[in-house]
DNA sequence: AGCTTTCCTTGATCCAGATCAACCTAACTG
DNA sequence: CAGTTAGGTTGATCTGGATCAAGGAAAGCT
């Protein structure tokens, strides 16, 4: 086996440490949105001064607690999260994995309050956004309020597709290429990527058996799907992933 | 069995046949919240020039086709409908069932294409809404923004917790709980309920094979869960079902 | 009315993936 | 650095729900 990534480290990191103030959340959902609907430096001042930087957050801790009331969203700067929502009888349910540029707690709007943990899986920093406050300003930015709508509308997406009826490798297949193509559109190599999550935590979120996803995992690697070390994976024939993957995904 | 519910028909729906132009969308999730947030006659103008109504559509017609570039959303005024994608090998995936009061197409939001079918289940009508239209309102109008983020957030929870990791009684419990609450929200009776929809279509709602839910159903009756007449349904012991979908449900 | 079709139910068998069990590996601890 | 623990792999067995198969009701059509 050949793969001996040295995985992405905070300094490698494209999104971590941006120090400069103003192009500090240029990789931030929101403030994508405001550049390209045009927005004048004016706006985008009322959004960093809105933002509250927050972290690190060390692996295992809690960024947000289910049932606490809603009163913030948060992106991601740097590091990893995931949602988790823990039934009567302690069974877990992975909701999903974020990584820097994309925005948790969206699923609290209506409920009022978190319907889930948010747990940092490595080293994380947040810009938090007081939901109030965000949506009053979108009401006077409505490229702003249409980022929100769609930020919403992805996130239902994917819990469409999490949803969806279909075999072990199928599903597998597909959050392969999913976390890769989203980690792509963050400046990170498209063929590489690195687990933040455990063979556990994927397993609840994918609903397997931690033992189904190591064996498809084995399965892929032995049929050079991928190239495997543990956590470090290579996509070697993309084509064919998508192929399994295409029901899950749509495309 | 004692079950011979007629079933609420067009005219005795307390929704379907309100002519009145100003309440005619008075159970709408847009105008009650409107109303809530205190708006006056002029604002709730502004969205009833809005709104134009559709329909009736008869049983099998489509409201929007997988694929149609997005441009409204629709809130149900009468009938049911259905959501469904259907993937490369012909699968179908029944994505929501929506009964009046509720609104269709909100998914469609991020990929700006409607990502699955709306088909009728029952003559239906709607109230469509111009999605551009609507959310340029909406920056006028905090309260209805507010109403826009909270229903496609709680659409978001319900995709969740289908795509949560339960057994088929326990999902079956939680499609008929939530199903006669979102009826009871509407002002029907709260134990009573009509299932517009097919076997089949339950099925391919909770990713079970149509034996599975006609299986599940019979058991239901037996152990005196519910009364059931084919598509009518009493629901006999309410807590006992709760208990079974508690893990679903999430309470 | 009969005929057709679609939906529903019930029984028998099968299988994908869970569970149980054993062991391996790497990282953390004192 | 031995000892401990958490995470990962691999094999053997079990099972919930799918699939296959065969009839029964309703509902629409001629």
């Amino acid at each position: 086996m050949t793969l001996h990534s040295h995985r992405l480290t905070d300094r490698d990191n494209p999104i971590a440490d941006d120090g400069d103030e103003v192009r500090f959340c240029s990789a931030c959902a929101f403030s994508a949105a405001s550049m390209r609907a045009g927005y004048d430096k004016a706006a985008l001042r009322d959004l960093h001064v809105l933002v509250e930087h927050v972290g690190p957050y060390r692996a295992g801790e809690h960024v947000f607690r289910a049932h606490d009331p809603f009163r913030a969203i948060f992106a991601v700067r740097g590091g990893t999260v995931k949602t988790v929502s823990v039934d009567a009888d302690g069974n877990e349910q992975v909701l999903g994995f974020y990584i820097p540029g994309e925005v948790v707690g969206l699923n609290a709007i209506y409920p009022e309050r978190y319907p889930c943990d948010a747990i940092a899986l490595e080293n994380s920093y947040f810009c938090r956004f007081s939901f109030p406050a965000i949506s009053a300003l979108a009401t006077r930015m409505p490229g702003l309020q249409q980022q929100l709508f769609k930020l919403i509308s992805k996130e239902l997406g994917m819990a469409t597709r999490l949803a969806g009826d279909h075999g072990a490798e199928e599903r597998m297949a597909a959050f392969l290429i999913d976390l890769a193509e989203r980690y792509a559109t963050q400046g990170f190599p498209v063929r590489r990527l690195h687990l933040a999550m455990s063979r556990n935590e994927i397993a609840a979120h994918l609903r397997l058996a931690p033992e189904t996803v190591s064996r498809i995992l084995g399965r892929f690697r032995e049929t050079g799907l991928i190239a495997l070390d543990v956590r470090e994976v290579e996509l070697r024939a993309p084509d064919q992933l998508h192929a399994l993957a295409r029901n899950v995904l749509g495309r």
